[in-house]
DNA sequence: ATCCTTGCAAAGCATTTGCAGTCAC
DNA sequence: GTGACTGCAAATGCTTTGCAAGGAT
């Protein structure tokens, strides 16, 4: 195995946080790590608990406090689902997010819209500067059995 | 001008509210013509002070069980943006919302997804059971300037 | 040495809940 | 008449904040 002094996941943070003005912590590094390793989606507390392995110290003041500034780096996404408590997404590649009628579980959908998509958006979302967007799928998981004999469809609102 | 004694509105609600096992109540009523009558979005204290001068009485408390009710009898939908307090929208035709970065508004973009769009996330969506989906842009509405320059892009998460 | 961060505990909000009186059915 | 609904107020739970001590640059 090969293992180099800094990993580039690490640079990366260094640097983003230098680049907005911010310090290195090693509380800002697990809570990093935490989240870009999660595919679970964590809630605040969840990464607390969870960075609290690696430093046992650590507030949930300060697991808040970090997650938001992560966010505001551009290194985290906030999922707000409509029951419960805020959860956090590390994985910044382009995807989607479905959500579990039945479980509650949110997970990855690979794939981003397609430019003939974005540009109908544009075009309906007349004077709206359109930045990014956030699709969020909502279903059953494998796990879960839907409630039987469902119409297949899916509808916007 | 023709008048019927009851609008065709509150007979929905009524149908609904009894074919779910529910009282059709002046309360109800009230918040369900606010809310579908409104274009804003409005949170549960919106719809709470709107109530107000139809039904003096209300309490929050209940203006909250109506809206719970009507999101769960599929006559409303939540929205639950990342910063703030829940925002309950009832037009229920296909649309995505278009929220501001900058003043935090959420406004409606009539449209849904196309057939192939949905049809790839459904492939994507590996052993997932796709209902429903709710697509939220981000950036800057017609009366907040974007903050300069920023390099036309959409991207998801 | 400077000033940003942390950890603690208390505060702040949105939302929910328990309960007795009231109302729709 | 019965059981659901309302209004009130207290409770809950997530998240934020103030501040002194500690740590990064």
């Amino acid at each position: 195995m090969k293992s180099s002094g800094t990993k580039p996941q690490e640079t990366l943070l260094r640097q983003t946080l230098q680049a907005s003005g911010h310090r290195y912590t090693e509380q800002r590094a697990a809570v990093f790590r935490l989240i870009a390793r999660s595919r679970v989606h964590p809630t605040a507390e969840d990464v607390f608990l969870g960075v609290r392995t690696e430093v046992p110290g650590i507030s949930l003041a300060t697991v808040y406090k970090s997650l938001e500034m992560l966010v505001g780096c551009g290194l985290a996404k906030k999922l707000t689902p409509p029951d419960g408590s805020a959860r956090y997404c590390g994985r910044m590649e382009p995807h989607h997010h479905a959500r579990c009628l039945a479980c509650g579980g949110v997970s990855d959908v690979a794939g981003e819209l397609g430019n003939l998509e974005i540009a109908a958006l544009r075009a309906q979302a007349n004077g709206f500067y359109l930045v990014g967007y956030e699709l969020e799928l909502t279903g059953y998981c494998s796990d879960c059995a839907p409630p039987m004999g469902t119409g297949a469809g899916a509808s916007s609102n």
